[in-house]
DNA sequence: CTCCAGGGATGAT
DNA sequence: ATCATCCATGGA
C-alpha cells in the first residue's frame, strides 16, 4: 500500500531520538503503531507500507492509511512550521539538515513509559530497554516474516514485578515504571482524558507520576500528545542554549532558559528543539567536545 | 542552593 | 583490559 507523504523522511523520523522501536529491515523499518504491525519504506514523496499482525488486522483495510498518517503526522504544515523557526545561524542549519522530520504521535502510554525508562540514559540504551521490555511482557506478532513485540499495556506492567522488570535493564526506573503502571492501570491516572487539559495542567498531571519530572513530562506532551509548543531540555539543547544564545553569560538557571525557549521559539517550539537535538547529535563527531578534559584534548589529535 | 545514587553502553587510553 | 563519561529524577 502506498502513502501520499509528501515533506517527510522516514529515516529521520524514526532516528531523531523521538521514538526507540523501529528496527532497520531491508530497504525499510519494522515496527508497531499501536496493536498495528507494520513495514515501512521511504517512496518518491510517499510511504510505502505492509500490514502483518496475526490476526489479520481486525479494522477494515480502509482505516489503516489514516492510522499511518496520523502516527507520522502527516498532516503537520510543515513548510510553515519551519518557516516559523528564528532565523540564526544554528538554527538554519538545523532546519537544512533535518529536512523531513515530523514529530510524531505515538501512544500515550508506550511514550510515557518509554520516556520514564529514559532517564539518565542515552540513546542506544534506551532502545535495549523498550525491546527488552517488549519481548518480555508483549505480544508478538508477524511481520515480512520475522518476530516483533507490541508495547505491553499499562495493566501487563501494573503485575510485573520490580525484579522481573529490573530484568529489563531498568535499574532502579523499575520501581517508577510499576508505581506509574499502577496509577495508570487502575485509572487514577486516565491518560486520554488528560488530552482535554491545558499545556499546564497536563505538565503539573504528568509530573506527579513518579519518575515523571519536567524533561520527560515535556517529552510526552510532544511526542504524544501533540503539544508542538512543548520543549524538552535535555543536556544536548541545554549546551546548544547555552552555546548559541547564552554565550560567555554565567548563571543561567533553568527557569530562565525555559522562559528564553517560549518566547525566542514560538508556537512550534517543539519542533524548533527536535531540530537542534538531532542536528546537535549527529554531528557530534566534527565538533570539538567542550566538556572533555584538558588532558585528552592536549593528547588528541587536532582536527 | 548543593550533592549524589544509579548502571550499562560507549569511547578513550 | 581498565577507566572515564554520559544521562533525569528525587531525596538528603
Amino acid at each position: 500500500m502506498t502513502i501520499p507523504a509528501p515533506d517527510f523522511d522516514l529515516e529521520m523520523t524514526l532516528n531523531c531520538g523521538q521514538v526507540f522501536h523501529w528496527r532497520k529491515y531491508r530497504d525499510g523499518f519494522v515496527g508497531t503503531i499501536g496493536d498495528l504491525a507494520l513495514y515501512a519504506e521511504q517512496g518518491e514523496r510517499a510511504l510505502k507500507v505492509r500490514f502483518g499482525g496475526t490476526p489479520k488486522p481486525a479494522r477494515g483495510t480502509r482505516a489503516l492509511p489514516g492510522i499511518v498518517a496520523r502516527y507520522f503526522s502527516l498532516d503537520h504544515p510543515l513548510k510553515e512550521i519551519c518557516a516559523s523557526f528564528p532565523d540564526d545561524p544554528t538554527m538554519n542549519k538545523a532546519r537544512d539538515f533535518c529536512r523531513g522530520l515530523r514529530i510524531i504521535r505515538q501512544p500515550k502510554w508506550e511514550c510515557l513509559a518509554t520516556f520514564i525508562c529514559s532517564s539518565m540514559k542515552q540513546v542506544a540504551h534506551i532502545r535495549q530497554i523498550s525491546c527488552a521490555l517488549r519481548k518480555r511482557y508483549g505480544g508478538k506478532a508477524m511481520i515480512c516474516g520475522i518476530t516483533i513485540y507490541h508495547f505491553p499495556a499499562p495493566e501487563l506492567v501494573a503485575t510485573a514485578t520490580e525484579n522481573g522488570l529490573r530484568k529489563c535493564a531498568l535499574g532502579y526506573r523499575a520501581k517508577n515504571l510499576l508505581a506509574t503502571a499502577k496509577r495508570v492501570a487502575s485509572g487514577e491516572a486516565d491518560l486520554e482524558a488528560w488530552s482535554a487539559l491545558s499545556g499546564d495542567e497536563l505538565r503539573a498531571r504528568l509530573c506527579e507520576l513518579p519518575g515523571v519530572g519536567t524533561k520527560v513530562a515535556n517529552c510526552v506532551m510532544l511526542f504524544a500528545y501533540g503539544r508542538i509548543t512543548a520543549f524538552p531540555i535535555d543536556v544536548w539543547i541545554e549546551r546548544v542554549l547555552r552555546q548559541t544564545y547564552f554565550a560567555r553569560k554565567r548563571k543561567v538557571t533553568p527557569r530562565r532558559l525555559a522562559e528564553f525557549t517560549a518566547e525566542y521559539f514560538g508556537p512550534h517550539g517543539g519542533y524548533a528543539q527536535q531540530y537542534l537535538f538531532h542536528h546537535a547529535r549527529s554531528t557530534k563527531n566534527s565538533q570539538r567536545h567542550p566538556q572533555r578534559s584538558r588532558r585528552t584534548l592536549k593528547k588528541s589529535p587536532e582536527r
